[in-house]
DNA sequence: ACGCATTCCGTAAACGTTTACGATCCTATG
DNA sequence: CATAGGATCGTAAACGTTTACGGAATGCGT
């Protein structure tokens, strides 16, 4: 058992020093896995350590060598988000840990409060030092927390393109893929009013989910319609309102493209409401984020992908561009556009009769 | 702008010192509003500090007054966990932080990788020393945890309850009069025969919600039937196997009580199959931990309470327990059962006729 | 026996901050 | 004028590590 009752407080490595008879630099060495240090010895060193239960104080060792091993992820609690992104950002943890745990890196998340602007959030974090490096999600369009990044020169990676980011490394969900994957998919089914619905284009994910739909149409010599694409939380709430409105058009879509799969709950409900059923009378394709809306009747075609390994492609993406760890994560993949896989389901598996 | 070009590359408070022509000892004075200063001198330094960006070293600070000013939340990133319960956390981090910020206190999560051990993770970050203070979450019920912290002084809240807990703080959800009174209303509309859900009883919560049933069963004399506890994951897919079993007992019951709303979804979706209507054949009642399943129908009768509350009574309870704020938060309330309210809906509105 | 390389270990400086203590100056009071 | 006392500031020690440096001991070849 760790730190037994007749030893005196373990107060730090000057007590296990004197407890072992000799120098702290020899115990510091033994510890650190240096050279220089007997092999017996060290094992002394270790054996009391965990017998006393010393571990060494971070504080002393970061200012020191003005390292932490702590990695942070900033997260940005947004009421939005907390809604929304559920297991998203707990499965991608998974993923970075299972690469940071190889080398001793520890994460932590750094939760930005509602009420606090991320820019000076951000800052204090870095200044505080007690992180290595960062990993910064939920990225805006325009993002001045790559300003401030770009001049401390802590190497970071960011969750999700910004046009404020410049060479600096980044993955990102292939959304440009979901949305023309959709639209091909939908096409050749025979339809040709396709609707969509996305966040607001301030959120980069918004603006590259309608560019890649846009485009999609444009390839197929479809008319790209303003009315047709829906600004819309990513929620059950949403996909009802997105449902309400495009009942309200005149023209009505035979087909929608949904940002998340949640909010196909809501849009089912809706449309269902009106009478018309999802998978005959329209189409719905989504992505899947999570799990969630499995049992969805009738299940929904989505575009999915493993977070976990995203991941792990971000923390060697995050490794490769830290001078510690580059040697052993060559530079290759700076930026990243990470693939997902179209699962088909029975919501989009009809076809239009030729009008 | 802060930290402009024409300035020498900020490395501590010397730096600041020399620039100002003043002494450390006095802009750290300055800095952290200390007496003892001029307060045009103060005046001075903030200012500089200001321009110069310069922001005190976290790793100096903590190695020289022992503390960190940062809270950990620790979160064991489980797969479980991972599928569910992720915007809990989220919210109550709201909570949290909006009572640590009045204090310049800075909250980060700690998520425990699946692959280690949870009270060896938690070994690692006390000794960091990285934090001031804890919240543990997820307890089970027997918890070594607590055994850790104890020994180590180091102040903690735990949300949710644990027999290894002792006298420490803790607040938890009152899982045992969710349900109390989801049997009560549901014997009040003529139910007897009570099917429950819950996590393993290894969990507390899963030891808790069963207990409360039974007494409640008990207090309308009914008996207690084990096969009507259905052990079972929280989530959607939860569900469908929860009404699975349920449709394999010879004597069905009329009513059944989920632990989390979640779980209605896929409920709802089994007994749909075997052509059983929630709300008219079968009563169901939950507890709404997320605004999910909103768009179910029929809308499901559940518990519900404010997460972001929580975090802000968690958050006192915490303070009451540090030597630093005990002043400001008397120690009233250690221990607290956070109380949630009903929420009608029609999934159990139907009565039944007598038998 | 001598020189040299190697192995191992101790010494002390450094990291950036806070703070107890003492020094200095100024003002008011006797 | 002498002095007490308050206001303001500088000095230096301390927090717990890591690590460059040098010294002692050992092994080896000649």
């Amino acid at each position: 058992m760790a730190h037994g009752g007749k030893h005196p407080p373990m107060k730090g490595i000057r007590q296990l020093a004197d407890h072992l008879d000799i120098s702290i630099g020899t115990v510091s060495r033994a510890l650190n896995g240096k050279p220089d240090v007997n092999e017996e010895t060290r094992k002394r060193v270790l054996a009391a350590a965990e017998q006393l239960g010393y571990v060494a104080n971070q504080s002393g060792r970061s200012l020191r060598q003005g390292t932490t091993n702590v990695i942070g992820l900033m997260i940005q609690s947004s009421r939005e988000t907390v809604e929304n992104s559920d297991n998203f950002f707990l499965t991608v943890t998974g993923g970075l840990q299972s690469v940071f745990a190889r080398h001793n890196l520890d994460l932590i998340m750094l939760p930005c409060p509602n009420d606090e602007d991320p820019y000076e959030y951000l800052k204090r974090m870095v200044a505080r030092r007690v992180v290595d490096a960062l990993i910064i999600s939920e990225t805006q369009r325009i993002d001045k927390r790559f300003d401030l990044l770009a001049k401390t020169k802590i190497p970071f990676v960011a969750l999700g393109r910004s046009l404020s980011i410049g060479q600096h490394p980044w993955a990102d969900l292939d959304f440009d893929g979901v949305a023309n994957g959709a639209v091909d998919r939908l096409v050749a089914h025979g339809h040709r009013r396709i609707a969509i619905s996305a966040p607001s284009s301030d959120i980069n994910l918004g603006f590259i989910f309608v560019e890649g739909y846009r485009r999609a149409l444009e390839r197929h010599g479809i008319a790209y319609d303003p009315a047709l694409v829906i600004r819309a939380k990513s929620s059950e709430q949403g996909g009802y309102q997105v449902a309400d409105e495009l009942l309200r058009l005149e023209e009505r879509p035979t087909a929608v493209i949904l940002i998340y799969e949640l909010m196909a709950i809501g849009l089912y409900r809706r449309v269902m409401e009106a009478g018309i059923i999802p998978g005959r009378d329209i189409a719905v394709v989504g992505f899947r984020e999570a799990p969630r809306a499995k049992f969805l009747q009738p299940p929904l075609t989505c575009f999915r992908t493993s977070l976990h390994e995203l991941g792990v492609e971000l923390a060697e993406i995050l490794l490769s561009s830290m001078p510690a760890y580059s040697h052993i994560y060559p530079q290759t993949k700076r930026q990243m556009i990470w693939p997902l896989q179209l699962v088909p389901g029975e919501s989009d598996s009809f076809h239009l009769k030729a009008e």
